[in-house]
DNA sequence: ATTTCAATGTCGCCT
DNA sequence: AGGCGACGTTGAAAT
Protein backbone atom coordinates (compact mmCIF):
# COMPACT_ATOMS: atom_id res chain seq x y z
CA UNK A 1 0.00 0.00 0.00
CA UNK A 2 1.62 3.29 -0.92
CA UNK A 3 1.09 6.33 0.65
CA UNK A 4 -1.81 8.18 -0.49
CA UNK A 5 -1.82 12.00 0.75
CA UNK A 6 -5.37 13.86 0.66
CA UNK A 7 -4.98 17.56 -0.12
CA UNK A 8 -7.25 20.72 0.87
CA UNK A 9 -6.66 23.73 0.32
CA UNK A 10 -10.09 25.22 -0.32
CA UNK A 11 -11.67 23.98 2.44
CA UNK A 12 -14.41 27.06 2.70
CA UNK A 13 -15.57 25.37 -0.12
CA UNK A 14 -16.68 22.45 2.18
CA UNK A 15 -19.44 22.61 5.16
CA UNK A 16 -17.76 22.04 8.53
CA UNK A 17 -20.32 18.85 9.68
CA UNK A 18 -18.56 17.69 5.93
CA UNK A 19 -15.00 18.51 7.03
CA UNK A 20 -15.50 17.29 10.81
CA UNK A 21 -16.94 13.74 9.09
CA UNK A 22 -14.17 12.96 6.47
CA UNK A 23 -11.55 13.90 9.41
CA UNK A 24 -13.50 11.54 11.69
CA UNK A 25 -12.88 8.89 9.07
CA UNK A 26 -9.44 9.76 8.63
CA UNK A 27 -8.91 9.10 12.51
CA UNK A 28 -10.81 5.60 11.96
CA UNK A 29 -8.53 4.59 9.46
CA UNK A 30 -5.48 5.60 11.61
CA UNK A 31 -4.16 8.28 9.07
CA UNK A 32 -2.09 10.81 9.84
CA UNK A 33 -3.78 14.30 9.78
CA UNK A 34 -1.65 17.50 9.49
CA UNK A 35 -4.24 20.42 9.86
CA UNK A 36 -2.95 24.36 9.26
CA UNK A 37 -4.94 26.31 11.29
CA UNK A 38 -6.08 28.98 13.30
CA UNK A 39 -7.14 27.98 16.47
CA UNK A 40 -6.88 28.54 20.33
CA UNK A 41 -5.98 25.64 22.54
CA UNK A 42 -7.24 24.52 26.18
CA UNK A 43 -5.92 21.85 28.18
CA UNK A 44 -6.89 20.41 31.39
CA UNK A 45 -5.23 17.59 32.93
CA UNK A 46 -1.85 17.40 35.02
CA UNK A 47 -2.06 21.38 34.89
CA UNK A 48 -4.00 23.92 33.12
CA UNK A 49 -3.25 26.16 30.10
CA UNK A 50 -5.50 28.13 27.81
CA UNK A 51 -3.66 29.58 24.64
CA UNK A 52 -5.67 32.28 22.81
CA UNK A 53 -6.39 32.80 18.75
CA UNK A 54 -3.60 32.40 16.58
CA UNK A 55 -1.52 30.08 13.24
CA UNK A 56 -0.54 26.80 14.34
CA UNK A 57 0.12 23.04 13.08
CA UNK A 58 -2.33 20.24 14.16
CA UNK A 59 -0.88 17.00 14.21
CA UNK A 60 -2.84 13.82 14.43
CA UNK A 61 -0.46 10.83 14.46
CA UNK A 62 -1.75 6.84 13.55
CA UNK A 63 -1.72 6.33 17.39
CA UNK A 64 -4.07 9.13 18.07
CA UNK A 65 -1.42 11.31 19.64
CA UNK A 66 -1.97 15.04 19.30
CA UNK A 67 0.98 17.66 18.75
CA UNK A 68 -0.10 21.60 18.58
CA UNK A 69 2.54 23.77 17.03
CA UNK A 70 3.01 27.68 16.74
CA UNK A 71 5.39 28.50 14.11
CA UNK A 72 8.39 29.53 16.06
CA UNK A 73 9.97 27.15 19.11
CA UNK A 74 11.13 23.55 19.12
CA UNK A 75 8.49 21.90 21.55
CA UNK A 76 4.99 21.99 21.06
CA UNK A 77 3.07 24.37 22.53
CA UNK A 78 0.56 21.63 23.68
CA UNK A 79 -0.06 17.94 23.15
CA UNK A 80 -1.30 14.76 24.17
CA UNK A 81 0.29 11.34 24.14
CA UNK A 82 -0.75 8.60 22.29
CA UNK A 83 -3.35 6.89 24.66
CA UNK A 84 -6.00 9.29 23.57
CA UNK A 85 -9.05 9.64 22.32
CA UNK A 86 -9.80 12.27 19.55
CA UNK A 87 -12.70 13.23 17.48
CA UNK A 88 -13.62 16.30 15.64
CA UNK A 89 -16.85 18.42 16.00
CA UNK A 90 -18.72 20.72 14.12
CA UNK A 91 -19.96 23.76 16.11
CA UNK A 92 -21.25 26.73 14.60
CA UNK A 93 -18.77 28.38 13.14
CA UNK A 94 -15.79 26.58 14.80
CA UNK A 95 -14.14 23.01 13.70
CA UNK A 96 -13.20 21.72 16.85
CA UNK A 97 -11.04 19.06 18.07
CA UNK A 98 -10.83 17.26 21.12
CA UNK A 99 -8.17 14.79 22.29
CA UNK A 100 -8.96 12.60 25.65
CA UNK A 101 -6.81 10.88 27.54
CA UNK A 102 -7.75 8.14 30.85
CA UNK A 103 -5.11 7.93 33.40
CA UNK A 104 -4.22 10.64 34.09
CA UNK A 105 -7.26 11.91 32.59
CA UNK A 106 -6.31 14.88 30.28
CA UNK A 107 -8.38 17.00 28.29
CA UNK A 108 -6.94 18.97 25.39
CA UNK A 109 -9.02 21.16 23.15
CA UNK A 110 -8.69 23.14 19.94
CA UNK A 111 -11.20 25.56 18.34
CA UNK A 112 -10.67 25.94 15.03
CA UNK A 113 -11.37 29.65 13.63
CA UNK A 114 -10.15 29.13 10.57
CA UNK A 115 -8.71 26.03 8.48
CA UNK A 116 -5.63 27.12 6.46
CA UNK A 117 -4.82 23.20 4.97
CA UNK A 118 -5.87 19.87 5.45
CA UNK A 119 -3.37 17.21 4.83
CA UNK A 120 -4.52 13.51 5.52
CA UNK A 121 -1.49 10.80 4.73
CA UNK A 122 -2.46 7.18 4.94
CA UNK A 123 -0.59 4.28 4.15
CA UNK A 124 2.87 5.41 5.71
CA UNK A 125 5.02 2.43 6.56
CA UNK A 126 8.49 2.85 8.75
CA UNK A 127 9.87 -0.31 9.79
CA UNK A 128 13.54 1.00 10.57
CA UNK A 129 15.31 0.09 13.63
CA UNK A 130 16.28 3.85 15.71
CA UNK A 131 19.71 3.37 17.44
CA UNK A 132 21.79 5.50 19.36
CA UNK A 133 25.31 5.33 18.37
CA UNK A 134 29.25 5.52 19.91
CA UNK A 135 31.59 2.48 18.49
CA UNK A 136 32.80 0.05 20.72
CA UNK A 137 36.46 1.14 19.25
CA UNK A 138 35.53 4.79 19.92
CA UNK A 139 34.88 4.20 23.32
CA UNK A 140 38.29 2.14 23.45
CA UNK A 141 39.90 5.42 22.34
CA UNK A 142 39.14 7.74 24.81
CA UNK A 143 40.61 5.14 27.06
CA UNK A 144 43.78 4.85 25.98
CA UNK A 145 44.09 8.09 26.21
CA UNK A 146 42.56 8.92 29.27
CA UNK A 147 42.46 5.92 31.52
CA UNK A 148 41.90 7.84 34.60
CA UNK A 149 38.16 7.90 33.69
CA UNK A 150 37.65 4.60 34.86
CA UNK A 151 39.93 5.36 37.87
CA UNK A 152 42.85 7.34 39.19
CA UNK A 153 46.64 6.29 38.43
CA UNK A 154 45.47 3.74 36.58
CA UNK A 155 48.35 2.78 33.74
CA UNK A 156 46.98 1.06 30.25
CA UNK A 157 49.67 -2.09 29.72
CA UNK A 158 48.33 -3.35 26.68
CA UNK A 159 45.04 -2.94 24.03
CA UNK A 160 43.01 -5.87 22.81
CA UNK A 161 45.17 -8.46 24.27
CA UNK A 162 44.72 -11.99 23.13
CA UNK A 163 44.72 -14.68 25.82
CA UNK A 164 43.45 -18.87 25.17
CA UNK A 165 39.93 -17.46 25.71
CA UNK A 166 39.25 -14.57 23.93
CA UNK A 167 40.49 -10.89 23.61
CA UNK A 168 41.24 -8.92 26.56
CA UNK A 169 40.01 -4.97 25.80
CA UNK A 170 42.51 -3.57 28.37
CA UNK A 171 45.55 -5.26 30.52
CA UNK A 172 46.41 -2.40 32.73
CA UNK A 173 47.71 -1.62 36.59
CA UNK A 174 45.98 0.10 38.98
CA UNK A 175 47.59 2.62 41.51
CA UNK A 176 48.40 -0.02 44.16
CA UNK A 177 50.31 -2.44 41.19
CA UNK A 178 47.31 -5.04 40.56
CA UNK A 179 46.53 -6.11 37.70
CA UNK A 180 43.36 -5.02 36.01
CA UNK A 181 41.50 -6.58 33.20
CA UNK A 182 39.08 -4.10 31.92
CA UNK A 183 36.05 -4.88 29.34
CA UNK A 184 33.90 -2.85 27.18
CA UNK A 185 30.96 -2.74 25.46
CA UNK A 186 29.17 0.04 23.49
CA UNK A 187 25.69 -1.14 24.90
CA UNK A 188 24.22 -1.32 27.85
CA UNK A 189 25.88 -4.79 29.02
CA UNK A 190 23.90 -8.21 30.22
CA UNK A 191 24.90 -11.03 32.27
CA UNK A 192 27.30 -12.14 28.98
CA UNK A 193 29.27 -9.27 29.56
CA UNK A 194 29.86 -10.02 33.38
CA UNK A 195 30.77 -14.06 32.66
CA UNK A 196 33.25 -13.38 29.93
CA UNK A 197 35.08 -10.68 32.34
CA UNK A 198 35.43 -13.11 35.05
CA UNK A 199 36.19 -15.89 32.70
CA UNK A 200 39.48 -13.50 31.94
CA UNK A 201 40.09 -12.58 35.53
CA UNK A 202 40.03 -16.01 36.65
CA UNK A 203 42.65 -17.21 34.19
CA UNK A 204 44.68 -14.39 34.98
CA UNK A 205 44.68 -15.04 38.46
CA UNK A 206 46.00 -18.44 37.90
CA UNK A 207 49.88 -16.81 36.88
CA UNK A 208 49.75 -15.48 40.88
CA UNK A 209 48.74 -11.90 42.41
CA UNK A 210 45.46 -9.96 42.74
CA UNK A 211 43.76 -9.41 39.70
CA UNK A 212 41.29 -6.99 39.07
CA UNK A 213 37.90 -7.06 36.58
CA UNK A 214 35.69 -3.82 35.26
CA UNK A 215 33.09 -3.67 33.17
CA UNK A 216 33.00 -0.38 31.33
CA UNK A 217 29.32 0.30 29.45
CA UNK A 218 26.79 2.94 29.12
CA UNK A 219 24.69 0.94 31.25
CA UNK A 220 23.87 -2.70 33.10
CA UNK A 221 21.65 -5.01 33.37
CA UNK A 222 19.96 -5.79 37.26
CA UNK A 223 20.77 -9.17 36.72
CA UNK A 224 24.39 -8.40 35.55
CA UNK A 225 24.98 -6.04 38.69
CA UNK A 226 24.24 -8.73 41.03
CA UNK A 227 26.75 -10.91 39.14
CA UNK A 228 29.42 -8.58 39.47
CA UNK A 229 29.17 -7.97 43.29
CA UNK A 230 28.70 -11.84 43.95
CA UNK A 231 32.09 -12.25 41.87
CA UNK A 232 34.13 -9.52 43.37
CA UNK A 233 34.30 -7.55 40.20
CA UNK A 234 33.96 -3.94 39.48
CA UNK A 235 31.73 -1.47 37.23
CA UNK A 236 32.06 1.83 35.61
CA UNK A 237 29.68 3.55 33.88
CA UNK A 238 30.02 6.02 31.35
CA UNK A 239 27.91 8.59 29.36
CA UNK A 240 27.93 8.98 25.48
CA UNK A 241 27.86 12.88 25.91
CA UNK A 242 30.85 12.62 28.10
CA UNK A 243 32.63 9.96 25.38
CA UNK A 244 31.91 12.33 23.07
CA UNK A 245 33.68 15.04 24.48
CA UNK A 246 36.48 13.12 25.17
CA UNK A 247 36.54 11.55 21.72
CA UNK A 248 36.88 15.14 20.56
CA UNK A 249 40.16 15.60 22.69
CA UNK A 250 41.30 12.37 21.53
CA UNK A 251 41.26 13.33 17.92
CA UNK A 252 42.88 16.75 18.33
CA UNK A 253 45.71 14.72 20.20
CA UNK A 254 45.64 12.12 17.23
CA UNK A 255 45.50 14.63 14.74
CA UNK A 256 43.32 12.14 13.42
CA UNK A 257 39.97 14.62 13.14
CA UNK A 258 36.69 13.55 14.64
CA UNK A 259 34.90 11.72 12.24
CA UNK A 260 32.39 13.32 10.46
CA UNK A 261 28.98 12.52 9.83
CA UNK A 262 30.03 11.18 6.51
CA UNK A 263 32.78 9.04 7.78
CA UNK A 264 30.08 8.07 10.73
CA UNK A 265 27.18 6.99 8.20
CA UNK A 266 30.26 5.19 6.01
CA UNK A 267 31.53 3.30 8.75
CA UNK A 268 27.60 1.92 9.56
CA UNK B 1 -0.35 39.24 5.64
CA UNK B 2 -2.62 36.26 4.95
CA UNK B 3 -1.49 32.42 5.67
CA UNK B 4 -0.49 31.14 2.00
CA UNK B 5 -0.05 27.51 1.50
CA UNK B 6 1.77 25.73 -1.25
CA UNK B 7 1.44 22.78 -1.87
CA UNK B 8 2.90 19.71 -3.66
CA UNK B 9 1.28 16.36 -4.15
CA UNK B 10 3.20 15.51 -7.69
CA UNK B 11 6.68 16.75 -6.71
CA UNK B 12 8.16 13.68 -9.55
CA UNK B 13 7.20 15.64 -12.44
CA UNK B 14 9.61 18.32 -11.06
CA UNK B 15 13.60 18.06 -11.03
CA UNK B 16 15.62 17.43 -7.61
CA UNK B 17 17.27 20.62 -8.40
CA UNK B 18 14.26 22.99 -8.71
CA UNK B 19 12.57 21.17 -5.61
CA UNK B 20 15.69 22.13 -3.64
CA UNK B 21 15.67 25.46 -4.52
CA UNK B 22 12.31 26.06 -3.52
CA UNK B 23 12.78 24.52 -0.47
CA UNK B 24 15.79 26.91 -0.05
CA UNK B 25 13.59 30.08 -0.72
CA UNK B 26 11.16 28.82 1.72
CA UNK B 27 14.07 28.93 4.47
CA UNK B 28 14.99 31.97 3.38
CA UNK B 29 11.40 33.43 3.59
CA UNK B 30 10.93 31.55 6.88
CA UNK B 31 8.25 29.61 5.60
CA UNK B 32 7.32 26.87 7.68
CA UNK B 33 7.83 23.69 5.75
CA UNK B 34 6.08 20.05 6.09
CA UNK B 35 7.52 17.22 3.86
CA UNK B 36 5.98 13.82 3.78
CA UNK B 37 8.61 11.50 2.44
CA UNK B 38 10.67 8.54 2.74
CA UNK B 39 13.80 8.98 4.10
CA UNK B 40 16.76 7.87 6.09
CA UNK B 41 18.21 10.22 9.08
CA UNK B 42 21.86 10.32 10.43
CA UNK B 43 22.76 12.50 13.53
CA UNK B 44 25.60 13.71 15.16
CA UNK B 45 26.36 15.86 18.02
CA UNK B 46 25.58 15.43 21.71
CA UNK B 47 24.77 12.03 21.06
CA UNK B 48 24.45 10.28 17.42
CA UNK B 49 22.09 8.39 15.77
CA UNK B 50 21.14 6.22 12.63
CA UNK B 51 17.75 6.09 11.34
CA UNK B 52 17.19 3.84 8.03
CA UNK B 53 14.74 4.28 5.00
CA UNK B 54 11.26 5.02 6.09
CA UNK B 55 7.84 7.31 5.80
CA UNK B 56 8.30 10.29 8.17
CA UNK B 57 7.04 13.69 8.40
CA UNK B 58 9.68 16.49 8.43
CA UNK B 59 8.64 20.08 9.79
CA UNK B 60 11.11 22.61 9.68
CA UNK B 61 9.47 25.84 11.58
CA UNK B 62 10.36 29.18 11.00
CA UNK B 63 12.93 29.89 13.25
CA UNK B 64 14.95 26.65 11.50
CA UNK B 65 14.06 23.64 14.00
CA UNK B 66 13.54 20.66 12.64
CA UNK B 67 11.43 17.82 13.64
CA UNK B 68 11.57 14.44 12.14
CA UNK B 69 8.36 12.74 13.50
CA UNK B 70 7.40 8.81 12.65
CA UNK B 71 4.35 7.83 11.42
CA UNK B 72 3.94 6.23 15.33
CA UNK B 73 4.69 7.79 18.71
CA UNK B 74 4.60 10.69 20.31
CA UNK B 75 8.19 12.45 20.34
CA UNK B 76 10.49 13.03 17.46
CA UNK B 77 12.98 10.53 16.57
CA UNK B 78 15.04 13.06 15.50
CA UNK B 79 15.15 16.86 15.69
CA UNK B 80 17.26 20.10 15.94
CA UNK B 81 17.05 23.05 17.95
CA UNK B 82 16.25 26.45 17.02
CA UNK B 83 19.58 27.76 16.70
CA UNK B 84 20.11 26.10 13.03
CA UNK B 85 21.12 26.60 10.05
CA UNK B 86 19.40 24.76 7.26
CA UNK B 87 19.88 23.69 3.83
CA UNK B 88 18.25 22.04 1.09
CA UNK B 89 20.40 20.51 -1.68
CA UNK B 90 19.86 17.38 -4.83
CA UNK B 91 22.45 14.42 -4.93
CA UNK B 92 22.04 12.40 -7.31
CA UNK B 93 18.06 10.30 -6.73
CA UNK B 94 18.65 12.19 -3.43
CA UNK B 95 17.47 15.44 -1.78
CA UNK B 96 19.05 16.06 1.22
CA UNK B 97 18.67 18.38 4.21
CA UNK B 98 21.10 19.38 6.24
CA UNK B 99 20.24 20.98 9.83
CA UNK B 100 23.31 22.27 11.26
CA UNK B 101 23.48 23.84 15.24
CA UNK B 102 26.56 25.25 16.80
CA UNK B 103 26.95 25.28 20.58
CA UNK B 104 26.94 22.50 21.12
CA UNK B 105 27.78 21.45 17.19
CA UNK B 106 25.52 19.48 15.79
CA UNK B 107 24.30 17.80 12.44
CA UNK B 108 21.40 16.20 11.37
CA UNK B 109 20.97 15.26 8.02
CA UNK B 110 17.78 13.62 5.81
CA UNK B 111 18.53 11.45 3.09
CA UNK B 112 15.35 11.85 1.04
CA UNK B 113 14.32 9.11 -1.21
CA UNK B 114 10.91 9.81 -2.81
CA UNK B 115 8.97 12.92 -1.85
CA UNK B 116 5.03 12.03 -1.36
CA UNK B 117 3.88 15.99 -0.37
CA UNK B 118 5.38 19.08 0.29
CA UNK B 119 3.59 21.98 2.23
CA UNK B 120 5.04 25.40 2.49
CA UNK B 121 3.17 28.03 4.99
CA UNK B 122 3.95 31.21 4.88
CA UNK B 123 2.42 34.06 6.98
CA UNK B 124 1.74 32.34 9.94
CA UNK B 125 0.81 34.82 13.13
CA UNK B 126 1.08 33.67 16.27
CA UNK B 127 1.49 36.28 18.82
CA UNK B 128 -0.89 34.71 21.62
CA UNK B 129 0.28 34.59 25.43
CA UNK B 130 0.02 30.81 26.31
CA UNK B 131 -0.51 30.68 30.40
CA UNK B 132 -0.38 27.57 32.78
CA UNK B 133 -3.57 28.08 34.65
CA UNK B 134 -4.48 27.40 38.78
CA UNK B 135 -6.53 30.82 39.49
CA UNK B 136 -6.00 32.12 42.43
CA UNK B 137 -9.30 31.54 43.95
CA UNK B 138 -8.46 27.94 43.74
CA UNK B 139 -5.34 28.34 45.54
CA UNK B 140 -7.17 29.82 48.15
CA UNK B 141 -9.99 27.13 47.99
CA UNK B 142 -6.63 24.43 48.90
CA UNK B 143 -5.17 26.77 51.68
CA UNK B 144 -8.40 27.58 53.31
CA UNK B 145 -9.67 23.61 53.21
CA UNK B 146 -5.50 22.77 54.09
CA UNK B 147 -3.84 25.59 55.92
CA UNK B 148 -1.20 22.78 57.17
CA UNK B 149 0.01 23.24 53.85
CA UNK B 150 1.50 26.72 54.80
CA UNK B 151 2.87 25.22 58.14
CA UNK B 152 1.67 23.01 60.94
CA UNK B 153 -0.99 24.21 62.95
CA UNK B 154 -1.87 26.79 61.00
CA UNK B 155 -5.83 28.37 61.96
CA UNK B 156 -7.45 30.74 58.98
CA UNK B 157 -9.63 33.35 61.03
CA UNK B 158 -10.61 34.87 58.36
CA UNK B 159 -10.44 35.15 54.52
CA UNK B 160 -10.30 38.47 52.08
CA UNK B 161 -10.53 40.41 55.26
CA UNK B 162 -11.10 43.78 53.91
CA UNK B 163 -8.74 46.45 55.77
CA UNK B 164 -8.14 50.40 54.84
CA UNK B 165 -5.14 49.44 52.50
CA UNK B 166 -6.92 46.64 50.92
CA UNK B 167 -8.09 42.77 51.29
CA UNK B 168 -5.97 40.58 53.45
CA UNK B 169 -6.30 37.05 51.37
CA UNK B 170 -6.38 35.35 54.82
CA UNK B 171 -5.74 36.35 58.33
CA UNK B 172 -4.43 33.60 60.91
CA UNK B 173 -3.29 32.70 63.90
CA UNK B 174 0.34 30.09 63.90
CA UNK B 175 0.85 27.40 66.53
CA UNK B 176 2.32 30.06 69.00
CA UNK B 177 -0.59 32.18 68.77
CA UNK B 178 0.95 34.82 66.93
CA UNK B 179 -1.20 36.69 64.33
CA UNK B 180 -0.36 36.10 60.41
CA UNK B 181 -1.14 37.68 57.40
CA UNK B 182 -0.72 35.24 54.08
CA UNK B 183 -0.80 36.74 50.65
CA UNK B 184 -1.57 34.48 48.11
CA UNK B 185 -0.32 34.95 44.15
CA UNK B 186 -1.36 32.63 41.03
CA UNK B 187 1.96 33.31 39.37
CA UNK B 188 5.69 34.00 40.04
CA UNK B 189 5.83 37.23 42.72
CA UNK B 190 7.36 40.35 41.81
CA UNK B 191 8.24 42.86 44.45
CA UNK B 192 5.35 44.49 44.37
CA UNK B 193 3.62 41.30 45.97
CA UNK B 194 6.17 42.21 48.72
CA UNK B 195 5.49 45.80 49.36
CA UNK B 196 1.70 44.24 49.62
CA UNK B 197 2.33 42.09 52.51
CA UNK B 198 4.70 44.62 54.14
CA UNK B 199 1.73 47.55 54.06
CA UNK B 200 -1.06 44.63 55.94
CA UNK B 201 1.46 43.66 58.28
CA UNK B 202 2.66 46.73 59.31
CA UNK B 203 -0.68 47.93 59.75
CA UNK B 204 -2.10 45.23 61.80
CA UNK B 205 0.98 45.71 63.73
CA UNK B 206 -0.12 49.03 64.93
CA UNK B 207 -2.66 47.27 66.83
CA UNK B 208 -0.61 45.42 68.94
CA UNK B 209 1.45 42.19 69.32
CA UNK B 210 4.04 40.05 66.78
CA UNK B 211 2.62 40.26 63.20
CA UNK B 212 4.38 37.86 60.76
CA UNK B 213 3.55 38.10 56.90
CA UNK B 214 3.74 34.67 54.21
CA UNK B 215 3.84 35.21 51.07
CA UNK B 216 2.19 32.22 49.16
CA UNK B 217 3.31 31.44 45.36
CA UNK B 218 4.43 29.34 43.14
CA UNK B 219 7.68 31.65 42.42
CA UNK B 220 9.22 34.77 43.57
CA UNK B 221 11.38 37.27 41.65
CA UNK B 222 15.13 37.65 43.18
CA UNK B 223 14.71 41.04 43.73
CA UNK B 224 11.65 40.28 45.71
CA UNK B 225 13.54 37.35 48.30
CA UNK B 226 15.83 40.05 49.19
CA UNK B 227 13.02 42.08 49.64
CA UNK B 228 11.31 39.54 52.07
CA UNK B 229 14.25 38.64 53.89
CA UNK B 230 15.15 42.51 54.34
CA UNK B 231 11.46 42.97 55.82
CA UNK B 232 11.42 39.99 57.97
CA UNK B 233 8.69 38.20 55.62
CA UNK B 234 7.92 34.62 54.93
CA UNK B 235 7.54 32.84 51.97
CA UNK B 236 5.90 29.59 50.88
CA UNK B 237 5.92 28.25 47.17
CA UNK B 238 3.37 25.91 46.13
CA UNK B 239 3.83 23.72 42.68
CA UNK B 240 0.84 23.92 40.30
CA UNK B 241 0.74 20.08 39.92
CA UNK B 242 0.20 19.81 43.73
CA UNK B 243 -1.88 22.37 44.07
CA UNK B 244 -4.43 20.52 41.48
CA UNK B 245 -4.12 17.39 43.37
CA UNK B 246 -5.45 19.00 46.45
CA UNK B 247 -7.64 21.00 44.13
CA UNK B 248 -9.54 17.37 43.65
CA UNK B 249 -9.71 16.70 46.95
CA UNK B 250 -11.51 20.33 47.93
CA UNK B 251 -13.93 19.61 45.24
CA UNK B 252 -14.52 16.36 46.38
CA UNK B 253 -14.97 17.67 49.87
CA UNK B 254 -17.38 20.59 49.35
CA UNK B 255 -18.88 18.39 46.33
CA UNK B 256 -18.49 21.38 44.21
CA UNK B 257 -17.11 19.28 41.34
CA UNK B 258 -13.54 20.07 40.24
CA UNK B 259 -14.09 22.82 37.12
CA UNK B 260 -14.38 20.78 33.78
CA UNK B 261 -12.65 22.07 30.80
CA UNK B 262 -16.13 23.70 29.58
CA UNK B 263 -16.65 25.91 33.19
CA UNK B 264 -12.72 26.02 32.66
CA UNK B 265 -13.02 28.18 29.63
CA UNK B 266 -15.83 29.99 30.20
CA UNK B 267 -14.09 31.46 33.60
CA UNK B 268 -11.59 32.56 31.10
C1' DA C 1 0.62 -1.34 36.84
C1' DT C 2 4.16 0.92 39.43
C1' DT C 3 8.71 2.62 40.38
C1' DT C 4 13.13 4.01 39.27
C1' DC C 5 16.58 6.24 36.44
C1' DA C 6 18.64 8.32 32.29
C1' DA C 7 18.00 11.85 28.56
C1' DT C 8 20.69 14.65 22.07
C1' DG C 9 15.96 15.67 27.72
C1' DT C 10 13.83 21.04 27.35
C1' DC C 11 13.08 25.38 29.58
C1' DG C 12 13.68 29.20 32.53
C1' DC C 13 16.04 31.77 35.81
C1' DC C 14 20.23 33.23 37.99
C1' DT C 15 25.46 33.93 38.42
C1' DA D 1 28.15 31.14 28.58
C1' DG D 2 27.63 27.77 32.68
C1' DG D 3 24.93 25.98 36.81
C1' DC D 4 20.71 24.67 39.21
C1' DG D 5 15.84 23.25 39.41
C1' DA D 6 11.29 22.08 37.65
C1' DC D 7 8.61 19.84 34.09
C1' DG D 8 1.62 18.35 31.87
C1' DT D 9 8.90 16.22 31.67
C1' DT D 10 9.35 11.58 28.23
C1' DG D 11 11.09 6.93 27.87
C1' DA D 12 12.98 2.53 28.99
C1' DA D 13 13.90 -1.18 32.17
C1' DA D 14 12.98 -3.71 36.36
C1' DT D 15 9.87 -4.92 40.12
Amino acid sequence: MPVKTLLWDKVDTETLPSIAEKLNNALREHSLIIIVCRCAINYAGRSRSILPEGDRVIMVKTNGSVLVHRPFGYSPVNWQPETSFVKFEADGDLLRMIAVRDSPREVLEANIQSIHTVMIVSGMRDEAKFTMYVSEKEVKDVIEEFPEIIEPGLKILEREKRVEDGIIDFLARDSKGRTVVIEVKDERAGIDAGKQLLRYVKALSKTGGEVRGILVAPGFSKGLIEFLERNGLEKVRYDQQRMLKLLDKVSEKQASKHPTLEEFIRRG
